[in-house]
Order: structure tokens, then C-alpha cells, then sequence
RNA sequence: GGGCCGGUAGCUCAGUUGGUUAGAGCACACCCUUGAUAAGGGUGGGGUCGAAAGUUCGAGUCUUUCUCGGCCCA
């Protein structure tokens, strides 16, 4: 053996990660140490980042939209903290509503128990255990994603000083008068007197009474139409009674038909759609006709009709609205509204400034709303509206239909949209739409097309309605006086209610005496306490106030609020509209919006389809590190794709870089030095280690660039180029003869230690927010009694590392680097030479180069056992390779004549 | 059905105000190495930029239509 040692790497770092098994126990280690209050210790008195979470749903497992959600919010938090700010993050869930109240029946359905016979209270207590059960669950799933924060005092919506917080909230609105009751319809049961949700409706057949009746023109543009009549067919002629408006559509065809058989419309026009006619002229039995005129849709703008009932009270305008909801598929092209009793008639009549009224109450029964039909009962009403249409002559036709319509799952009875009176905020009273439409400009959103998505829903959004006629949720705090039926507005009241909650929490407003709430001030036989609850995105939307605003370790505003795209039109949307309301600005100074995760090809993922991955599977095959790649390499701005195929490439990216610091680590032989970079001379570096100084400053730039407009999938390319392309093909390729067979004192060998420990300590604090698990790993092996790499901060990298003109000269060094190589293969696919030290270069270079290749050893730099530089008078570049003649040294491997100069 | 967003190599992504032959890494193929070794190096093959039409001297980039996909709404 030679009397020459050669320096081999050694490290404790293993090659395989084998995450799945090692990553439980870094969690471990962080409960341990209690990392999350060391971070906080850490920063204190710090400038702070607050990412407020948006609060998922208690219910059920996590899957990879919620995992993104979760993995992007905690990069996030952990850049903001290793960026040296007191990154606070509070993790929180939304609990009320109705999904956990179905699967508490469903539970009640499998044990045969009926909800009616249940107390609200008990009911009520067993959605609140189920929501416990899930924050549990999610709890440790989050967790297992490397996601770090509060998870010992995380928020809730159904806490009690969150149920609360709540009522206060909605008594800001009640005080302002922004709060108003209103009517709208919704599915409801005369038989239970009870409101329905979708999901609680099942389609039957039912046979209905079908009518075609007309409403008189008073007004259009199109002259032909005066005196004319615009004939409806529909399905439930009680409704008539309560129409407002006749909706066609734009893009059909009308025609304006004359009837010329004997009968009630002798010579009568009537306007119906043209593709429609003939079934029209079937079911009313019209044979002799003449059309009068054709015209578009559009033409009908500004038409305004008479009630069918016009001489006995119905002296309102009908107007003729466009709605695309109008199809040909049925009746006559053109549909009777009556916003009492429809979605779509209610908010075609809403944007057109016609409010629903209360024309049926809970029974069933006509309200005083209704004039002539009052007090009768709806579903016998239709032979009375039909005789009444026929004695006014407005009878186009009458019939019967069986279809599918909506009837209670428990009563089995038919079911009717009726306008039941709810809680609005308004969006113009008190400018809410202005005040938010203005916050949204003064946000900063992340991609900036959300700013648009926002801005959009607001400007065409009606008023909010906040009540549900539910029980799992905040009781809407609202007592009318019976005397003069106006609401309650107090604030001891609200704050009386606040109080209580803070204490017992909601459930007792189910169960206690109104004087309780009322406190001494009024007396509870004067009032009525309602008892519908509020919607659940006021819950949410309140999480500012609960949260941010109570909490001392956060702030209000947040600085972000993170969430999937969809939440434009949910947690974005009602916490913009809460606070606007109530503290004039937005709860949150930006906005991060991500898209969804889809399968490999696009599609998003469902059962049928067959492309679902759960996070836990990819854990168990993986690792959170893989995921949390995937997550950084992935551009949120648009859907994500996920599949095996892509995993898999990551955990090769994965694996390229664990080689990088393996390699790193090894040449240290785990004895890391943190250099004080602020004591570097650059100049006292051979120029290889200048310009890989230089490398470092301009990655750092383009870092912090990345990190400050949130572009991840851009950063984290960066961070991979710089370890395969300048590292591991490059430096480390050209330094691995020196790091290995130079002797421990020699000069250039000490620079490369110092550069190979800088390279680590940078590279383990860019990663450390992306690869958590993996950074702390190396950190542990190196760090020598300090906590945890997450408690560190990123380096900063001082500007005399920045050499531009060095990289100009390396950037053509590079070039001649690379026809050197292309020289060298074209060598060995001759199977003239085999390793590049076999080789020996002539190097042909243009004058300008002479500068450029000063004090540069072309050998070193293609890792070539000899190279000639010759100058020539053009401005060429070229090589010739020869296969290198001599010995092998048997240390450095290197070739030559002479005995190694190195070691001898 | 409507509104919004998107479609660039097998994968993840770049691509400035329209301007040479559309780039990078990974994957793949071949070769080398066996002192980063279930690693490392070199070279190379992959794209009618979703499709068609238009504007222009010139289009991945602008316009229109279509198509596929996603979110929201109905």
C-alpha cells in the first residue's frame, strides 16, 4: 500500500431515508422538545406572521386536497419563521352544520331512535362529542404531515367563548340595522311545519294539476304585442296567487298567434315560444289560428303584463324578465315567477329588485298577503284558482301530470318552496358591498387572479342570509317583541346572551327560560325567541374575531389567509363580508389561493373513476418529506396532478438531493463547522471556490425572491439545479480529487472544507421549510446540542460573495468545459479511452480567450490527467483528445510519464 | 347550461413588450466509473407549444371558434 492516505468520506447519514418508519419518530422528538413552544420562545418580541387557518370540517378522514392545504400553510409558516418573524400558527376546525347533524341521524336511524323524541339539548350534545372525535383524528393526521403548530390550544367554532364571540358579533349587526328580516323560499313540510334540506327530500311520482293561463300585456316595445297575451303553463296553480313576474328566455323564438276557434280566447293573440307551439296548440286544443308575427326573445325586454287576477287585487305590474332557466322543454317558452315559492323565481325577482313576501304560512294556509284566497289551504286551493282564472276567461287549458316531485323522507308528504321569513344582512344598507369591494383592492392576493374571482362575487352577490332552521349550530340571538313585532336591539342583551355562552356555552338557549337571556330589564312574556340558528359561513367567517383579535400570541389583521380556490365563494368571502361589516376592512392583509389536486391525467378524483390516493397511502409508501416535494414542485396557482408515476419522480429528485448533502456530510465526516460567513475573504479562495461563492449569493437572491411572492415550484427548481447541476456534476465532481487525495494540510483541500460546510449549512436551512423531516435529520447528526434546525435562521449571505466578473470568466470556462467533455465522449464511444483521467487535452483557443483561461488548469476542471492550452489568431474553440500515456498513481489515479508529482 | 381559470417533451416547470433552430431538471437510451456505489460522471433521443382559422414580414405569445379539464353557480 502507499504511504499516502487518501480521505474517504465517511457518515453516520444513511443513503436510504426510509421515511415512513423515521419520520414518527422526529415527531416524536418534537413533542419532546416541545418545538412549538420553543419557536415561539425563540421570536419573541419579533415582528409577526400570522397565517390564520381557515378551519376544515370535523368530520371525516383528511384527504390530498386537505393535506395540500395543510403542507403549503406549514412551508409557508416555517419560511416567514426561519426568515427570522414570529410565525404563529393556531390550527382551528369548524364544527356546527348540518353534515355532522345528518350523521348523528343517520346513527339515530341505525338504532331506531327518532329525533323528534330526542331533546334538542341531548341532540345537540351528541354532534358536539362527534365533532371532538374528528378534531382528534385530524389532529394526529396533520401532524403526521410535519405540520408544526398550536395543536395543544387550537380554536374552535363551537367553543363556548367562539358561540359567544358569535353573538356579538351578530349584535353589530342588529345595532347597525344592516340585519333585517326578509322572506325566502325554501323545501318545506305543512305536514311537520318544518323546513328540509336537499338531503332530506326524496322523489316520488305525484299528480299535479297542470294549467295554461295568460297574462295581458300592458306595455312593450314590440307594438305588435298591445293587446296581446302571454300565455304559462305550470304545474302548481296555487302559486298564481303569489306571481310577480314572467321570465323568458333571450336566445328563443316567439310567435304572436291569433285564435280563431269558438271559446273563451275567440280572437284572442297569444305569444308563446316557436318550438313550443305545436305541443301548445295539442294541449289546448287551438286548431284554427294565424301567426302574427315572429321575433326574438331579446324583443320582450321591458314587457309588462296584468295579473291574471288584475280586478279583484292584483293591481301589480308583472314585468317580463330574461332568465336562461327558461328551456323548450315544456309549457310555452315563457315561466310563471312567483318568488314565494321558487329558487329561481326568487333571485331572477331578487336581481330585478322583487322581493319574496310570506304568502303561505307554516301550515300551509294563505297568509293575509294573499287577497281572495286567504286562510285557504294550498293543496286544495288549485280547483279554486282554476275556477277563478276560468270565471276571469284566462283558462288557456287545464289537466293533470304525473312526475317526480320532492316529498319528506319521513312523512312521505309532498313538499312546497314556500318564502319562510329569514335574517339578511344587507350588502347596500350600510355599504358592505362598497366597503368590501374596497378591502379587496387594498389585499394582496397570491395568484393575483383571485383578486378578480373575489371582486366579481361581491359586485353581483345578494343580500347575505344568515339563518338556518337547523340545531347544530349558534342560536340566532333575536327576540321580537310580541306587542309591536319589532326585534329586540339591546346591547346588555346580546352581551347578557355572550355571557352565558362564555360560561354553559349555546345549548341552553334550547332549554332555558327567555328571562334568563333577557336579563331584568324586560320581561319574557312580552317576547318571542326565535330559534333558528345562524348559517354556518358566519361562523367561520367570525374566526377573526374569536381568533386573531382574542388571542395575545396573534394579530388582527392576519397577515395571510390560505385556502383552496373554492373558498372565494366561502371562507374568503364570508370573513371579508363579517369584518367589512364590523370593523371596516378586511380580516386579512393577503390572500393565498390554491387549486385542486387532480389524478396524473387531470380528472379529479373520484371513487367511481377509480383514481383516489389518500395521504396515508402515500405516507406508508413514501414519507410526509415526498409529499411536502410534491407540494413545493407543484404550481398551486393551477390544479395539482398527483399519481404514483409522479411521486415516484419526486422521490428520485428526493433521493438526489439526500446524495447532495450525503456527500456534503461525508467529505466533513459529520464534523460540521458553522462558519461565520462575515469573516470570509473571498479573494484568499482558489477562483473555483470564488465562484461557487458567488453561485451561493446569486441562489440566495433568487431565493429570497421566490420566498417573498410565495412561488415555491420555482424556488424549490432552483434548489434541485444548484444540487445536480453546480454541486454534484460540477463542484463536487472537480473538488472530489482534491477532497479525496490531497494531503489534510494542503491549502485548497482546507477552502474546499470551508466551502463544503457553507454549501451545507445554506442548503440545510433553504430545505429546512420543505423538507422537514429530512433537514432535521442531518441537523441532529451535526448540530451538536442545539434543538431543532427549525428554530434556526436562514444564513444571510454577505454581498462580497458576488463576483460578477469571476462569473462571466467561469460561465466561458463552462462552455470550453463542455467541448472538452463532448471531445473526451467522442473518445470513448471509440472505446479508445474510458474514464476522462485516461484522457489528455489540446485545447485550441481563440486570443480572447487568453484572459479568461489565465491561472486555469484545464485538467482540474474536466477531471483529465493532462491539458494543453495553445492560442490561435480566430476566435475559435476546439479539442482534441488523446488518450493520456504513463503510469497510473495508484492514490490520485491520475496518468502521466513522471512519477505523480502528488505522491511520490 | 352560465361565469371564471387552464392545456408547452413521459413527469414537474421556464419561456420577457409577438422576433434566430422553443429551454431546464427529472425520467428514458447508450457509454464510462466502481474511492458519493441500490450512488457518481458523460453523451444523446424526445415537443406540428390541446385543435382549426385569422391578424402580421413573423404567433407558444394577439383575435375568433372548437375541444378537453378544473372551480364556482344554476
Amino acid at each position: 500500500m502507499n504511504k499516502f492516505q487518501i480521505n474517504l468520506p465517511k457518515t453516520a447519514f444513511s443513503m436510504k431515508a426510509n421515511l415512513p418508519i423515521k419520520e414518527p419518530e422526529f415527531l416524536k422528538f418534537w413533542e419532546k422538545i416541545n418545538l412549538y413552544k420553543e419557536l415561539r420562545k425563540s421570536r419573541k418580541g419579533q415582528e409577526k406572521f400570522v397565517l390564520h387557518d381557515g378551519p376544515p370540517y370535523a368530520n371525516g378522514n383528511i384527504h390530498m386536497g386537505t393535506a395540500l392545504n395543510k403542507i403549503l400553510k406549514d412551508i409557508i409558516v416555517k419560511f416567514h419563521q426561519m426568515d427570522g418573524k414570529d410565525s404563529v400558527y393556531v390550527p382551528g376546525w369548524d364544527c356546527h352544520g348540518l353534515p355532522i347533524e345528518w350523521k348523528i341521524e343517520e346513527q339515530y336511524k341505525k338504532n331506531k331512535k327518532n329525533k323528534n323524541e330526542v331533546p334538542i339539548v341531548e341532540f345537540r350534545k351528541e354532534c358536539r362529542a362527534f365533532a371532538e372525535k374528528w378534531i382528534e383524528v385530524h389532529k394526529d393526521q396533520f401532524k403526521r404531515l410535519g405540520v408544526v403548530g398550536d395543536w395543544d390550544n387550537y380554536y374552535s367554532t363551537m367553543s363556548f367563548d367562539a358561540e359567544a364571540q358569535i353573538v356579538r358579533e351578530l349584535g353589530k349587526f342588529l345595532k347597525e340595522g344592516s340585519l333585517y328580516r326578509g322572506f325566502k323560499p325554501v323545501l318545506w313540510s305543512t305536514v311537520e311545519k318544518t323546513a328540509l334540506a336537499d338531503a332530506e327530500v326524496e322523489y316520488q311520482d305525484h299528480k299535479s294539476d297542470t294549467i295554461y293561463t295568460t297574462f295581458q300585456v300592458i306595455k312593450s316595445k314590440v307594438k305588435e304585442l298591445k293587446d296581446s297575451e302571454i300565455a304559462i303553463w305550470t304545474t302548481t296553480p296555487w302559486t298564481i296567487p303569489a306571481n310577480k313576474a314572467l321570465a323568458f328566455n333571450e336566445s328563443l323564438d316567439y310567435l304572436l298567434i291569433k285564435i280563431s276557434d269558438n271559446g273563451d280566447f275567440k280572437d284572442r293573440k297569444i305569444v308563446v315560444a316557436e318550438s313550443l307551439l305545436k305541443s301548445v296548440l295539442t294541449e289546448c286544443n287551438i286548431e284554427k289560428y294565424e301567426t302574427l308575427k315572429r321575433f326574438k326573445g331579446i324583443e320582450l325586454k321591458g314587457t309588462i303584463c296584468k295579473h291574471p287576477f288584475f280586478n279583484l287585487g292584483y293591481e301589480h305590474d308583472i314585468p317580463l324578465l330574461d332568465a336562461r332557466f327558461v328551456t323548450i322543454e315544456q309549457g310555452t317558452g315563457i315561466v310563471h315567477c312567483a318568488p314565494s315559492h321558487g329558487p329561481d323565481d326568487f333571485n331572477l325577482c331578487l336581481n330585478n329588485g322583487i322581493k319574496a313576501i310570506e304568502t303561505v304560512d307554516g301550515d300551509g294556509k294563505y297568509t293575509n298577503n294573499v287577497a281572495l284566497f286567504k286562510g285557504i289551504h294550498i293543496f286544495k286551493a288549485n280547483p279554486l284558482v282554476i275556477e277563478k282564472l276560468k270565471q276571469q276567461k284566462k283558462l288557456l287549458s287545464s289537466g293533470e301530470l304525473v312526475h317526480s316531485y320532492p316529498h319528506s323522507w319521513r312523512s312521505k308528504a309532498p313538499l312546497v318552496h314556500r318564502a319562510t321569513p329569514q335574517w339578511f344582512i344587507s350588502m347596500e344598507s350600510h355599504k358592505l358591498r362598497d366597503k368590501a369591494l374596497k378591502a379587496i383592492d387594498a389585499t394582496n392576493f397570491y395568484p393575483n387572479k383571485g383578486k378578480e374571482r373575489l371582486k366579481s362575487m361581491i359586485e353581483t352577490r345578494p343580500d347575505w342570509c344568515v339563518s338556518r332552521q337547523r340545531v347544530w349550530g349558534v342560536p340566532l340571538p333575536i327576540f321580537i317583541n310580541k306587542n309591536n313585532n319589532e326585534i329586540l336591539v339591546d346591547d346588555e342583551v346580546f352581551e347578557n346572551i355572550a355571557k352565558i355562552y362564555e360560561k354553559e356555552g349555546s345549548d341552553c338557549w334550547f332549554s332555558d327560560d327567555n328571562q334568563k337571556f333577557l336579563g331584568k330589564k324586560y320581561k319574557s312574556e312580552d317576547f318571542e325567541k326565535l330559534s333558528d340558528i345562524v348559517e354556518v359561513w358566519f361562523d367561520s367567517g367570525s374566526t377573526h374575531s374569536f381568533v386573531l383579535e382574542k388571542r395575545d400570541d396573534l394579530k388582527w389583521p392576519a397577515s395571510m389567509y390560505l385556502e383552496g380556490s373554492d373558498q372565494h365563494r366561502g371562507w374568503f368571502h364570508s370573513s371579508l363580508l363579517e369584518s367589512c361589516g364590523t370593523r371596516g376592512r378586511a380580516p386579512f392583509e393577503s390572500i393565498l389561493s390554491h387549486g385542486f389536486v387532480v389524478d396524473g391525467k387531470g380528472l379529479k378524483m373520484s371513487k367511481s373513476l377509480g383514481n383516489v390516493i389518500a395521504p396515508e397511502d402515500i405516507l406508508k409508501k413514501y414519507g410526509a418529506d415526498i409529499l411536502r416535494i410534491w407540494v413545493a414542485s407543484s404550481n398551486y396557482a393551477e390544479d395539482l396532478r398527483i399519481d404514483y408515476n409522479i411521486l415516484d419522480q419526486h422521490s428520485e429528485s428526493y433521493r438526489k438531493i439526500r446524495n447532495t448533502f450525503r456527500y456534503l456530510l461525508g467529505n466533513l465526516n459529520d464534523n460540521f463547522e458553522d462558519i461565520d460567513l462575515e469573516k470570509i475573504d473571498p479573494k484568499k479562495f482558489p477562483e473555483l471556490e470564488q465562484f461557487m461563492l458567488h453561485k451561493i449569493y446569486c441562489l440566495n437572491l433568487e431565493f429570497n425572491k421566490y420566498f417573498k411572492n410565495y412561488d415555491f415550484h420555482n424556488l424549490y427548481k432552483e434548489l434541485l439545479n444548484f444540487c445536480t447541476v453546480d454541486l454534484s456534476a460540477f463542484y463536487f465532481d472537480i473538488r472530489k480529487d482534491c477532497l479525496y487525495c490531497d494531503p489534510k494540510n494542503s491549502e485548497k483541500r482546507k477552502s474546499t472544507l470551508i466551502l463544503l460546510n457553507i454549501i451545507l449549512n445554506s442548503l440545510l436551512k433553504w430545505f429546512a421549510p420543505i423538507l422537514s423531516f429530512t433537514t432535521e435529520e442531518i441537523f441532529q447528526l451535526i448540530s451538536k446540542g442545539k434543538k431543532s434546525i427549525h428554530l434556526e435562521n436562514f444564513l444571510s449571505i454577505p454581498k462580497k460573495f458576488s463576483n460578477i466578473k469571476l462569473n462571466e470568466k467561469w460561465s466561458q470556462l463552462i462552455k470550453i468545459r463542455d467541448i472538452c467533455n463532448f471531445s473526451i465522449e467522442e473518445k470513448r464511444s471509440k472505446k479508445e479511452i474510458g474514464s476522462s483521467l485516461e484522457a489528455e487535452l489540446e485545447i485550441k483557443l481563440g486570443k480572447e480567450f487568453i484572459k479568461v483561461s489565465e491561472n486555469i488548469d484545464f485538467a482540474e476542471l474536466c477531471i483529465t490527467s493532462k491539458s494543453i492550452v495553445e492560442f490561435t489568431n480566430g476566435d475559435e474553440i476546439s479539442v482534441k483528445t488523446k488518450k493520456a500515456v504513463g503510469e497510473k498513481c495508484p492514490v490520485c489515479w491520475k496518468i502521466s510519464p513522471e512519477p505523480c508529482s502528488r505522491h511520490t
